[in-house]
RNA sequence: GGCGCUGUAGCCAAGCGGUCUAAGGCGAAGGUCUGCAAAACCUUUAUUCGUCGGUUCGAAUCCGACCGGCGCCUCCA
């Protein structure tokens, strides 16, 4: 059985899948007008992990993630850029589908763009309209809070305490100050839509309560996103759907901590940001996956180089296994013996984490302990069969690949070598060999460090030397 | 002001009423193996969980007060 913490009841409840073995989830996604960043990536690869874990227990998961791809930031940049919106939207959206490849996060089943469900938005802006729920104003069309009478649910923020608040946007046209854009009127220069209320754009709330009803249904498993989507997106979200189609829009809603820097928020707005894109190019995807996995999805992460160079040192672990276990199963060892092992205790360990509100530190932990296990019984037993090892990689094919993406066997031993290359470096260890073997330990020690000073890693066993690149 | 999150070893971080004299990762120290390394393994590294009270047979875990950090209430994952 897994639990979830609900943000809507605040409690962690049995989930319960409206139609199992089907799962229906929605993630808000990006907008797509630069670059995302690390705390971007963060709710994505939690994201990730926990549809990941739901289909390790057997559910099919129905998985969309929407693009916003017309919004006020995009329209500003196109405007410096001199380009058009759409320009903007798609070179932003390929350079995402790239950084989640390499994230090693799994895409998802649908990724609607709001540009591509207009007439969706509008039929159900009009249905608000119709209900009383929206009222236009010359060409704009605002969704009324009061007329709503569960606004806040979500967020747990009361009607009149919000107004008390004096940060709501100033806007004359609106009846009630937090009212909310469903319909914006076109200005000069911005991209458009005919509607029944003229020509314009949707606002940002309603094209993920149109997409997700068109491809999810009008109630749905899971909806998660970022902690600061609470209020106002997701409230809104909830008012606008449960008003248009009269039912439960929601049951589990699922939200990610903040990754902050120096124990602030990250975010573009502060500008003390790194970009997906640049982490990756000092640190592999797995130790991102590795430092996002040790601490739980909801609480907040404090970013930093550190964190990171720790992550790395800790798959150090976790890939010289990966690979001891592709060479053994190349090897091929039909006799010797297998170690008894206890896979079961592991796997429930692992289950019984990721059960618990999706506990990936704790998983992790169970890894952890799995390997050194595992390595402990390779250090104890000369001559090992190989269906041990086919029995270690099964389990953490499931685990540590499968759902928490922290290690990739295809990868593992394979750096992307050429054959000369390779034939090389094993020359050298032929030569070095050679000079131990004749006590010049000054050559082979020679060897050994120039090779290291290039990235190679030399390593001895009792049988063999063998190498393997340095992790960056 | 309202709502919410948070304070556990040198750092990161699980645990949320008894099995906690508190997982796991990084770091540090010692050891096994090795010509030396590396890798791997073994041992050590919090009698204590922000502070002070309370509830309880029993509290890191519940309650209260206090101190500190953060977030949402405006676009933001």
């Amino acid at each position: 059985m897994i639990s979830i913490y609900n943000t809507l009841t605040r409690k962690k409840e049995e989930f319960k899948p409206i139609n199992p073995p089907e799962v229906k989830m929605y993630v808000c996604g990006p907008t797509v007008y630069d670059y995302f960043h690390i705390g971007n990536a963060r709710s994505f690869i939690m994201a990730d992990m926990i549809r990941k874990y739901l289909e390790y227990k057997g559910y099919i998961v129905k998985y969309v993630m929407n693009l916003t791809d017309v919004d006020d930031k995009i329209i500003k940049k196109s405007i410096e850029e001199n380009t058009g919106t759409d320009v903007v939207s798609e070179k932003y959206i390929s350079a995402f589908m790239v950084d989640i490849t390499k994230l090693k996060i799994k895409k998802a089943d649908v990724y609607p763009k709001a540009t591509a469900h207009i007439q969706d938005i509008i039929d159900v802006i009009q249905s608000l309209v119709d209900k009383g729920f929206a009222y236009n104003i010359d060409g704009n069309v605002f969704y009324n809070v009061l007329k709503f009478k569960d606004y806040g649910k979500l967020s747990g923020k009361k009607l009149d305490e919000l107004e008390a608040g004096a940060r709501v946007e100033v806007n004359e046209e609106k009846n009630n100050p937090l009212d909310f854009s469903l319909w914006k009127k076109a200005k000069e220069g911005e991209p458009y839509w005919e509607s029944p209320w003229g020509k314009g754009r949707p606002g940002w709330h309603i094209e993920c309560s149109a997409m997700s009803c068109k491809h999810l249904g009008e109630t749905f498993d899971i909806h998660a996103g970022g902690s600061d989507l609470i209020f106002p997106h997701h409230e809104n979200e909830i008012a606008q759907s449960e008003a248009a189609n009269g039912k439960k829009f929601v049951n589990y809603w699922i939200h990610f901590g903040f990754l902050n820097i120096n124990n602030e928020k990250m975010s573009k707005s502060l500008g003390n940001f790194f970009t997906a894109r640049d982490i990756l190019k000092a640190y592999s995807p797995e130790a991102v996956r590795l430092a996002f996995a040790q601490t739980h999805y909801a609480g907040p992460l404090n970013f930093s180089e550190e964190l990171l160079s720790s992550a790395e040192k800790g798959l150090e672990k976790l890939n010289n296994l990966a690979e001891k276990i592709n060479e053994e199963i190349n090897n091929n060892n039909t006799g010797g013996v297998d170690p008894s092992f206890n896979f079961a205790k592991f796997k429930e360990g692992f289950e019984a984490a990721m059960n618990d509100d999706f506990n990936s530190p704790q998983a992790t932990a169970v890894i952890f302990d799995f390997i050194r296990e595992v390595n402990r019984a390779a250090a104890e037993n000369e001559n090992i069969n190989v269906n041990f090892y086919l029995n270690v990689k099964d389990f953490l094919r499931k685990t540590a690949e499968g759902v928490l993406g922290i290690i990739d066997f295809d990868a593992a031993g394979t750096t992307g070598s050429g054959q000369l290359e390779n034939d090389l470096i094993e020359l050298l260890i032929k030569l070095r060999t050679d000079a131990k073997k004749e006590k010049n330990y000054a050559l082979s020690d020679k060897i050994r460090d120039e090779l290291k000073n290039i990235g190679i890693v030399l390593e001895d066993s009792r049988e063999k030397t063998s190498f393997k690149r340095a992790r960056k």
